[in-house]
Formats: structure tokens, C-alpha cells, sequence
DNA sequence: TACTTTTGGTTAATCGATTAAACAAATATA
DNA sequence: TATATTTGTTTAATCGATTAACCAAAAGTA
């Protein structure tokens, strides 16, 4: 095939007009007749006339994509960022561009290569589980273009950030469950170098001293928050001399892992033990018996973090401002706690 | 912060050579000294330098750019796909651009429009299920690029395709139940206008008339395929007079939701009713019963629909020629039919 | 009438990298 | 020694759209 498509000039040639009047034409620039604006549309709509996007991005420097580092796509939760941010972004003449880590740095570090290399005009993230070193992020700040983390944000670097309070979450989480009459609630949380994880374990701590109850090492519990370490880390904990009467998971995935050793073992969920994750996957409401669980307003996060962005290309001057935006998280109540 | 990157003539002017020259030496051109290209580099990695990815390919007429449209990202499937076809194609040089339909048609053609409109050197899709009108299809075959579709295909356009022979997969399901004992197998089937859900019904009668068994027409029902709809679809099944014993259900979301009637009811399953989905989507493992369902070999799919694209790239002509890759599907038997 | 403004364009430079063509210097060949 | 070839680099054009600067013609103003 090899069709060269339609160019300005091929417009140009038609009419016997400049490309400058066809690009001022095009976009509808003041200086241009009525008549001669119709005439150019019209011989670009007959020509099927597509701009050549790589031209304007280098003449204006501007390419109008976003680009969107993700752990995974295929959880509900970034997926519906994901999907409320576009349509903030289209809206304002942006186009997204996704990518995965699979929660590798290595591939991490490829993508925000990728991202910049393809001249994206701005960065939305939420950092894979392994990142630690932060230089590659330091990178696109240095590359002077708006950077802005949410759920998975890391504070020492000095970006925007849209995420939910998970100290709070946890203080909530512990509220219902100290409701529910229960009075020793263990803790499966995920790495205390993530900095979320470290936030709920810390809400999860100040909580249960908060009503005098027991805070064991042993109910506080480090997992890498799969549906493996789900399974693992709840075997642990039933084998306790002193078992807990209810296990708040960090995750859901986690704790579908460890609902699934509970009903292996015959232990009534929510009478002998009651479970709560985190995140509120579809696969919550659908398991037997459904798991309580704390929805994130993904749909909120993913508009905010747009319009963070948007507020920054507006500005001719880019000055990052720390733009941290905390919302509160809702408890999801299910069959597993109630 | 509008920092300028660091340009080809920065370089030069350090070196006091041309940007030709360093454009040469970048590219391990043959026609450039060792001691030059040695030079250039070290300068290149001083200053950070990033080439700047649209002159290139404005430049070069390519982007090494990939579009790849799906109709939702948060399916373990699609999730899969991408990720194998990530890989075969960073390997080769390139990049994908991932935009997500939400199965709207509407959202499709504007997905086509952005990727066109980026200059991608080439569009792998998967249809909305909405998708009737294929001129928005046409409009990428027209524009000289390559296109081929996974999973959700269509016949009538003449591209290539990569996917499962559903036809078959029908088959493999009713023997296995046949062999299970089964006697009077239901289909909870997609929408017969979409190709991948016509040949799974066809594939189901014509197994079901090769073996004797009844094929009323109650037992063969339309659906969206959602969960919700599983839900209405099975319970319309248990209101027949002459149940079936054994249900196939063209999806693991909606198999899934006549699992949950199932389960309210008391229906034991597999000893009542015997269960089979279609998708092998990780929650079919974690539910109880775990659910039996058709693993579509994601990767192979994946990789496969990436080298197809390569074998135009690599080749000067593009010649559109039809490609069909169809793989043999794999039935995961779980508790549900066992 | 003479000068200023407005209208509706045109010309040419530009974004940054690539590459065909040209060319000077060094080396090889007759 | 004279000519041909190779080596290493420069010059200049190019991709397509945008835009600053310029300009001619028409219209307005004193």
C-alpha cells in the first residue's frame, strides 16, 4: 500500500492559496476570510484530510498525550482510573497513553524511557511494589514536564499526589470490627516501605490501642499481599495458641487467600472469624461469603489526578507545587464481618 | 521549569562538528571514525541527551509506535495478551499505545481516530461487542497501515485475524460432559451476530446432534453474557419443566452469575447440574465449586497477533494479505463438572 | 488628496533528526 | 607521478505544520 496521505500543501495546491492560509484555515485563525476557510474545509473533508500529528507536536512542542504508568491493567481498580482520567483528559484535548510495570522496577524504568522518548507533555503514575530508588523518576522532573503519583505515591519525592487516607481506612476498618463485638483483630498488611502499607499498619496499631485491645507481634503480620502470601500468612495465624477473632487483609487478593484456607478448614466466616480486605475487586461481592472490603473511589482519583495535570499545562509557567490531595475511603460491609 | 532538552546541535556545537556528524555517530553509522562516534557519545550521555522522538518519525515516516485497542483492560485475558505482545514488539523496537473501548462503539472510532491521528505504524484490535458498522475499520485499512484483529474479529473485513477455534471448543465442552454422564446439556450463548459466540452455538449444536441428545430450543438461550445476566438466563433455565443437567455458558462472568443461583438455590453442583464456562478467568479457580472453563492461550495469542504485524513492517511492500491464525483452545476441568 | 487602519493573505523561518549529495583529505593503484 | 578509491565529514534539503514578520489591497479618516 504505502498511500501518502493528504498534506497543507496538497490542500494549497487545490485551492492556490498558501499552506500557511490552509493552517490558519484549519484552525479557524481570525486573520482568514469566511469564504476561504469554507473553501479549505471543504477540499480537506474531499481529500480526507488528516493532520500530520508528529509535524504540529514538533513545531508547537507539545504532543498532547499523557502518559500513565501502571502496575497491572487488569484490576478493576486502576482500570477505572484509568477510564475516569481519559475522560477528563479527552475532554481537554489530551490523549492518554497506558503502560505496565507488572509491578517491576526494571520495566518501570523502561516504560517512563518510553513515555519520554515518545514526548509526552506529562506523567500520571502509581509506582510498581518494588520501587525503592527513585531516581528514574527524578528523571521526568528534570525533563520539566508534571509528574503526578496516585494510590501507590512515595513522599520523599516531591510530587503531586492523589491518593485515599489509609490511616483512616484502617481506623474504620477497626471501628466495625470493635462493632461487631470483636476483641483480638490481627493485621495481614503489606510492606512497611510502601508507604501506604506502612499507613494502614500504623492505623491499624494506633486504633486497637485506642480501645485497649491486645496489639501481639504475632497479630501483625508482613505479606507480600498475593493470594499465596494470602493463604500462608492466614495458616500462621490459626496457628496461634491464641487465634484471632478477626483479620483485617490489606488487600483483597490477600484475602480472598486467606478466606479460602478459612472455608478449606471448616471455620465459619463471619461467626468464628470475621475478614476484611481492601481495595473493593468485583470479586468481593462474589465469592462465598462476600468480603467486606474499602472502596477507594477510584472514579474520584482518576478525574483528580487529571485535572491536577491539566492545571499545571494551563500555566505557562510550570512551578511543581506539592499538590497532595487526600479522600476519604468508604467501607464496603459484607457477608464476611456483618 | 520549561527546561530544553538537550538537542542534536548541542553536541555539535560542544564538538564543533555537524549535527550531521553526530546524527551519524548516534546510529553507529559505518561512514563515522571510532574516535568521532567515542566522542559523540560521551558527550551525548554528559549533556542527557534524549533524542527526540518526534523528528524522527517525522523524519523517517514511522513512529515505531503500535496501536492496540481493546474493549476493557481489566480482563485477565486482554491483560495477557498485551503483556505477551509487549514483549515480542519491544523487542523488535517498538511501542504500544493501549486505549480501551468499554465495548462502545462510539469510543472505538474515537480510539481509531487518536491512533491514527499519532501516527501509529500499525492498529492490533479486539472488536466491541457493539460493533456492527466496519467503515471505521476501513478507515485504518485506507490510511496504508496494517490492522489485525484478536479474539473479537470479523469475517467480512479482509485483515488478518489471531484467535481460539471456537467451534471446536464447543465441542471439546459437550464431550467432556457427555462423558461425564450428562444427557441434556444447555447453552447460555453471546450474541449470534458476533462471530466468536455464533461459531461456539454452532459448535454446541452441532456436538449435541452428533451425540443424540436433545437440542430443544429452550435449551439454547441468547444473552449479553454479563454476570447479571447469567443470573435471569438461569433461572429461566430451573424453570423448566425438564431441567438440564449440565449448563455451558459462553462466559466466565455470566457462568459465574448461574453459579450463584445455583448456589442460593441448594442446587448441588456438580452432583445436580453440572457447570462449564468459557475464558479461564482467575476467579473461576477461587469461587466454590471452582468453575471448568476454556483457557484461550492469551500469550500465544498475543505474541502471535505482535509477529504477525512485524512480518508487514519488515517487508517494504504491505500487502494486506489474509492471515487467519486459529489455536486449539484447552479445556481446564474443575470441580463444577468433575 | 494624503495618510492611517484593517483585512486577508504570503514568505520564510522554525521545530530536531535524518539523509542524499557533495567534497576534501588520505590512501591505494597503475 | 598521475589517477582512482576510500575515508570521514560537511552542506543542504527534507518530513509537515505552525507562526513571526511582512506586504498589498481595500477601507476609513483627517
Amino acid at each position: 500500500m504505502n498511500i501518502k496521505r493528504t498534506t497543507l500543501k496538497d490542500i494549497a495546491n487545490v485551492l492556490s492559496i498558501s499552506t500557511a492560509a490552509v493552517s490558519k484555515a484549519l484552525n479557524d485563525d481570525t486573520r482568514i476570510s469566511v469564504k476561504t476557510k469554507k473553501a479549505v474545509k471543504q477540499v480537506a473533508k474531499e481529500l480526507n484530510y488528516q493532520p500530520n500529528h508528529l509535524a504540529s507536536a514538533l513545531r508547537k512542542g507539545k504532543s498532547n498525550l499523557v502518559g500513565v504508568i501502571l502496575p497491572r491493567t487488569n484490576s478493576s481498580f486502576f482500570s477505572s482510573v484509568v477510564e475516569n482520567m481519559e475522560e477528563v483528559l479527552n475532554k481537554a484535548g489530551y490523549n492518554i497513553i497506558i503502560t505496565q510495570s507488572n509491578e517491576s522496577f526494571e520495566k518501570e524504568c523502561k516504560n517512563i524511557d518510553t513515555l519520554l522518548y515518545t514526548q509526552v507533555d506529562g506523567i500520571i503514575a502509581s509506582m510498581a511494589n518494588e520501587t525503592v530508588d527513585l531516581s528514574y523518576y527524578e528523571k521526568i522532573k528534570s525533563n520539566g514536564i508534571p509528574l503526578i503519583l496516585f494510590d501507590r505515591g512515595e513522599n520523599d519525592l516531591n510530587v503531586d499526589y492523589v491518593g485515599i487516607n489509609d490511616y483512616d481506612s484502617s481506623h474504620m476498618i477497626i471501628e466495625h470490627l470493635v462493632a461487631k463485638g470483636c476483641k483480638r483483630i490481627a493485621h495481614i498488611g503489606g510492606y512497611r516501605r510502601t508507604r501506604i502499607f506502612n499507613n494502614r499498619i500504623r492505623g491499624y496499631i494506633d486504633a486497637i490501642k485506642k480501645h485497649d485491645l491486645p496489639h501481639d507481634d504475632e497479630l501483625l503480620i508482613e505479606s507480600s499481599l498475593t493470594l499465596e502470601d494470602g493463604r500462608r500468612q492466614m495458616k500462621k495465624l490459626l496457628a496461634l495458641k491464641n487465634r484471632p477473632d478477626a483479620v483485617y487483609v490489606a488487600s483483597d487478593y490477600a484475602a480472598l487467600g486467606a478466606l479460602q484456607i478459612l472455608n478449606e478448614r471448616g471455620i465459619k466466616v463471619p461467626e468464628e472469624i470475621k475478614l476484611v480486605g481492601f481495595g473493593n475487586e468485583p470479586f468481593t461481592s462474589l465469592v462465598t461469603p462476600s468480603i467486606t472490603s474499602v472502596s477507594q473511589h477510584s472514579e474520584q482519583i482518576g478525574r483528580l489526578a487529571a485535572e491536577t495535570f491539566l492545571g499545571y499545562v494551563e500555566k505557562d509557567v510550570v512551578v511543581q507545587s506539592l499538590n497532595k490531595i487526600i479522600l476519604d475511603s468508604e467501607l464496603i460491609v459484607r457477608s464476611s464481618s456483618n
